[in-house]
RNA sequence: UGGGGAAUAGCCAAGCUGGUAAGGCAUCGGAUUUUGAUUCCGUGAUCCCUGGUUCAAGUCCAGGUUCCCCAGCCA
């Protein structure tokens, strides 16, 4: 469970104390998380998913799990399967909490009837139209409907002809009587039901008409006797309508407050974008590891503590905000560093032959499995006459600053031995293949006469390596705010280079063993997670993140001064 | 001349009843290092503005500015 460091503090728990210490609610803390089964859920669910259980753990009280599904036009049955899988996924228990706003139809159904019979609410006849142009404006109250002042006899009558299914979809509306020349919109007698010849996932056909969400929500948390609503900043105008409501028919009445939504930069956060992105085939569906989904971060390699841990490091406030994705990242590589075992593997291979080392021989070498965990034991990787590197680690003339291999340089290959480059071999004007030597008195990786080398490698022995493709992600988006141009569709600036497919990787050996999902750290290249599509046949890596790289910051530097 | 919120470093964000601006990320330096990783040190603020009260204001008062949300039979 969350049990990182300090606790947390904001103003939320604030309110919280106060009402500990006025005894408001009895001592107790009853939150709830509840999403409308519409879409994935993402990091931004994952914030308030932290919030409202965290905030049960750190009080000792409860929080459910509840499906805010009200409108059966939007939500799927595949939404909720996924949605209760990635609360757990994400490490939270709801025990035996799982409800499901539909539950509660029957009983929103009576207090509704109750709200008539207080002359509180009344059948509207009224088209869609007609009730949104009479609504007024922000700065201009609107008018009432002719058919607000229905007698008590007729609303009850007419509301019950609604629900028994005598009524077409819209030709009616129960509304609440409150004031249609209130400032606060929500307020101009907001509509209570409609009807939606619909089956619902959870109904099926035993209703035809719905409940609002004004009216639903703070029903379902006074049932569940929530005592803490937490919601985000956009309902704070409802505010005033929930506690009408729970007023008007005298129930139970818990408190609404409201935060921040979270906002990350280059991605989007709105399940409406995600959705389009995954429809439109932008990417390879909700869980592609370039959206912010839950799911997609767990195919990602993210892991839930770093998520927990950067959702409780954002805080919680009620200023808008947008975090920068760097934040994210370090707290992924900080989870990451200290939990995935390491291993090596040759993204882009360039072949070295080790002239004095015989070709029938093969020697393990002793290798760390993670440097941070000594409990991590280690593992033994071949060593051989034909290796592989890293592209990248040589160059023919290598620039100030560049300490890996050039010709007549030595360097260090991990775990193995000290070994100096004789010569590069060229094919139309391209390095094919370094012929080094090695210092056979360096085993291990130390020199006995002191001597040291400016850079370590990595590499892979290429008659025992594995061959993988690995999946390379960037921003998906190429703008920091990607939603916020109000002239620019968010999808012009996809980034056309988030994912780059490698195919001819090599990998240690000592990879066999890894399941689907497992997350490790490829030295010097960064962390990496099993793909679910890998198997013994093919096996299939996505880089989570890399590391901190600051060869590739001087290199910019470098290109910026030459430029 | 609608209503509701919010303004503290590039980005998050503490700062409770006024006492002289936490912490994290990023940045830039440096040390250690068989991952140019990690770790460790060091590096930045006239608290939206203008007045006022006070010995003392990010915190109190007055006026202003900017940004966000609301006119779905969505949530």
């Amino acid at each position: 469970m969350p049990s990182e460091e300090a606790e947390a503090h904001d103003f939320i728990r604030d309110i919280i104390n106060e009402d500990l210490r006025t005894n408001k609610y009895g001592g107790r803390v009853h939150t709830r998380f509840p999403p409308e089964p519409n879409g994935y859920l993402h990091i931004g669910h994952a914030k308030s998913i932290c919030l409202n259980f965290g905030i049960a753990e750190d009080y000792k009280g409860k929080c459910n799990l509840r499906f805010d599904d009200t409108n059966p036009a939007k939500e799927e049955e595949e939404y909720v399967r996924s949605i209760i899988e990635d609360v757990r996924w994400l490490g939270f228990d709801w025990e035996d909490r799982l409800f499901f706003a539909s539950d509660y139809f029957d009983q929103m159904y009576d207090y509704a009837v109750e709200l008539v019979k207080r002359g509180k609410a009344y059948v509207d006849d009224s088209t869609a139209d007609e009730i949104s142009r009479t609504r007024g404006t922000l700065t201009s109250p609107g008018q009432k409907s002719p058919y607000r002042d229905r007698s008590i006899e007729e609303n009850l009558d007419v509301f019950t002809r609604m629900r028994a299914g005598e009524f077409g979809d819209g030709e009616k509306v129960l509304r609440a009587k409150i004031d249609m020349s209130h400032p606060n919109m929500n307020m101009r007698d907001p509509i209570v039901y409609r009807i939606l010849h619909a089956s619902h996932h959870n109904t099926g056909e035993k209703w035809c008409i719905y409940p609002m969400y004004d009216w639903a929500h703070g029903l379902e948390d006074s049932i569940e006797n929530i005592t803490h609503s937490i919601c985000t900043l956009e309902f704070e105008n409802h505010r005033p309508l929930y506690d009408w409501f729970l007023d008007q028919i005298e129930v139970y009445h818990p408190q609404q407050i409201e935060f921040a939504r979270l906002n990350i930069t280059y991605t989007v956060m709105s399940k409406r974008m995600l959705k389009q992105l995954v429809d439109e085939g932008h990417v390879n569906g909700w869980d592609d590891p370039r959206l912010p989904t839950i799911s997609g971060m767990r195919r990602r390699g993210y892991s839930p503590a770093a998520i927990r841990n950067f959702c409780k490091r954002i805080g919680v406030a009620k200023v808008n905000s947008m975090v920068d994705f760097e934040f994210l990242e370090y707290c992924i590589r900080e989870d990451l560093n200290k939990t995935a075992p390491r291993f090596m593997g040759v993204l882009q291979p360039l072949k070295v032959v080790i002239e004095n080392y015989p070709d029938d021989k093969v020697e393990e070498m002793e290798a760390v499995n993670n440097p941070e965990d000594p409990s991590a034991g280690t593992r033994k990787v071949p060593f051989s006459r034909e290796l592989c590197i890293e592209e990248e680690d040589f160059m023919e003339e290598p620039p100030k600053k560049f300490y890996r291999l050039a010709p007549g340089r030595e360097v260090r290959f991990r775990y193995a031995y000290f070994v100096k480059c004789k010569e590069a071999i060229k094919q139309n004007g391209k390095v094919v293949e370094l012929r080094c030597t090695v210092d056979p008195d360096t085993r291990g990786g130390n020199a006995p006469d002191g001597r040291k080398v400016k850079s370590t490698l990595h590499w892979v022995s290429a008659r025992h390596a594995m061959d993988a493709e690995v999946r390379l992600y960037d921003k998906l988006f190429t703008e920091k705010d990607p939603a916020g141009h109000k002239d620019a569709d968010f999808k012009d600036f996809i980034n056309p280079n988030s994912l780059e497919v490698l195919t001819s990787c090599k990998i240690e050996p000592a990879v066999k063993n890894l399941k689907p999902l497992d997350r490790i750290q490829f030295e010097r290249l960064g962390y990496f997670c099993v793909d679910p599509d890998s198997n013994s046949e093919k096996l299939i890596f996505n880089r989570t993140v890399g590391l901190r790289d600051t060869w590739a910051k001087i290199q910019k530097q470098q290109q910026q001064k030459t430029t």
